[in-house]
DNA sequence: ATGCTTAAG
DNA sequence: GCAT
DNA sequence: CTTA
């Protein structure tokens, strides 16, 4: 092997960048993490996070590196671009650990460096077998055949679409990835199956889109943290797990239950749900009134949350219910997260009147439906598989069968008044709601929310005890929640 | 040119 | 991006 | 900024 190195590099020979070896927990761990196909912003991200941890990161890489991480390499793809790009042989004796970043993952996550196993050894790729394996796609379209008709029209065609739209935007680099993605599974002997094996092959590395989809899948992250999170170097869950970074309350909820929440809450859920909620709320208020509203109203089979409204004759009954419901479903261990709102009392204004109008964002585990949970109603102690539910979401009982399942669900109290302003709100759809909401203003100068619809030229709000009152106020044809799905 | 739903924490 |  |  010729190891005439190709660059040479003015170094100040490697030292541990930034930090000084004897903070280093680890001393005979020395990282070295490779910037191919890393990019050097997550490079800075994962480096900073080692650092945190107490592990020893060097810059450059040298006879010193005991462990040397990369992701979506091969074993050979690192040893050339050590080579290439740090001038560097990788010794055949005293050689270092190549690892995938699943094992860096796996010690930031336990604090300490994990035994090497198997697993965590980047691939070795032999190259003989260079027809079909997918991590041995030449890069350059002239080295492979690239035939009209080929097993993956649909996404090349929605790639096309994509590079085009970037074409049109004039973004020239765009155009070209995506260009050159198509290409790539243009020239695949199969048709791919997932996303994840699209992710081996030459310029099919993780679109930021994606990437970005994935993070706001995530309760209280949205777009703007998601990129800010990019930016930054996150790339996955495992990412985000390992990091102390200040998360929110919600976001530490969400993440933690994020595979349940990702998943579809069915019809037959929703209503195993609102058995629960009507049974929580009546052991305050017997005669309470529930309705399902959201998705579930307007004749969706499948929803990402389950939404109520909660009302009753008697105003007064009402108020602080939430509270105790949540109460209740917490002494249960049903209750995996809440968030509860009141309405402010309109500064100084009717001094008297306690508000009856709370909202409830709550992440519930609803048990399955072979569990005793269901039929059995009666005051239950939160027993320690509760507190381990709590605890460890996704720890050793979960793996085959977990007796629960973590549901989004909103909840909304409503005094009788704003009933029906809260069920037209509360069904939506969100863009029926802007709709509705514009026409209002624009068209009769009347302003709607969920609590009520205001003339803004006779300065006063119109009553309504139904939604078919409110369709009247505001010159429309009723349409049922059905007709809604805008 | 301007507006694009509205409100809460 | 599109209606006003 | 995120949620409904
Ligand atoms: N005015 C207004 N109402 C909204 C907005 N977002 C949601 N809503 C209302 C209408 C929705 O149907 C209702 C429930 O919201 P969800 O997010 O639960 O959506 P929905 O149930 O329709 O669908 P899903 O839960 O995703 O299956 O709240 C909004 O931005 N503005
Ligand atoms: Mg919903
Ligand atoms: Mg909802």
């Amino acid at each position: 092997m010729s190891c005439v190195p190709i660059k040479k590099r003015k170094k100040e020979a490697a030292v541990p960048s930034n930090l000084p070896a004897s903070e280093c927990l680890f001393p005979d761990v020395r990282l070295f993490l490779v910037e191919r196909r890393m990019g050097s912003a997550r490079r800075n991200f994962l480096t900073s996070l080692a650092q945190r941890k107490g592990f020893c990161v060097m810059s450059l890489y040298s006879d010193v590196v005991t462990h040397v991480v990369a992701e979506q390499n091969s074993h050979s793809d690192v040893l050339a671009w050590i080579e290439k790009h740090e001038g560097q042989c990788v010794p055949s004796v005293n050689v270092p650990h190549l690892l995938d970043v699943s094992w860096f993952t796996e010690s930031m996550s336990s604090g300490r460096p994990v035994n090497v196993e198997p697993r965590h050894n980047l691939k070795v790729v032999l190259s003989a077998a260079t027809e079909v394996r997918c991590s041995q796609m030449p890069t350059y379209a002239c080295h492979r055949r690239t035939p009209l008709n080929h097993h993956n029209q649909t996404i090349t065609n929605a790639l096309e679409i994509l590079a085009r739209s970037a074409f049109f935007q004039e973004s020239d680099v765009r155009y070209l990835g995506f260009t050159r993605a198509a290409s790539t599974l243009k020239a695949l002997p199969y048709k791919l199956q997932s996303v994840n094996q699209a992710k081996d092959l030459p310029w099919c590395g993780g679109h930021c889109m994606i990437v970005i989809q994935l993070l706001t899948g995530i309760y209280g992250v949205g777009v703007r943290t998601a990129q800010r999170w990019f930016k930054e170097g996150i790339r996955n869950l495992s990412d985000l797990k390992t990091m102390e970074c200040k998360l929110t309350a919600e976001q530490v909820s969400g993440l933690r239950h994020c595979k349940d929440l990702q998943q579809q809450v069915t019809l037959e859920e929703a209503e195993r749900v609102g058995q629960l909620v009507k049974d929580t709320l009546q052991r305050f208020v017997p005669d309470v009134h529930i309705t399902m509203t959201g998705g579930f109203r307007r004749g969706k089979e499948v929803g990402h949350d389950v939404d109520f409204l909660i009302t009753h004759p008697n105003e007064n009954a009402l108020s602080g219910l939430l509270e105790d419901a949540v109460g209740w479903l917490e002494t249960q261990g049903l209750l995996l997260y809440h968030h509860l709102k009141k309405r402010k009392p309109a500064l100084r204004s009717a001094s008297s009147s306690m508000d009856s109008h709370e909202t409830c964002y709550a992440i519930v585990a609803l048990p399955s439906s072979s569990s005793p949970w269901n039929t059995d109603i009666e005051v239950k102690k939160c027993n320690s598989e509760d507190a381990e539910r709590i605890a460890h979401p996704e720890s050793p009982n979960s793996l085959n069968s977990r007796t629960w399942k973590a549901v989004r669900v909103d909840l909304v109290v409503t005094p009788q008044a704003e009933h029906a302003y809260a069920l037209l709100g509360w069904t939506g759809s969100k863009h029926f709601e802007r709709e509705l909401r514009r026409y209002s203003l624009r068209e009769k100068k009347l302003s709607l929310n969920s609590h009520g619809l205001y003339d803004l030229e006779k300065s006063c709000f119109l009553p309504a005890q139904t939604e078919e009152e409110i369709f009247l106020h505001l010159g429309l044809q009723y349409l049922p929640p059905s007709d809604r799905n805008a």
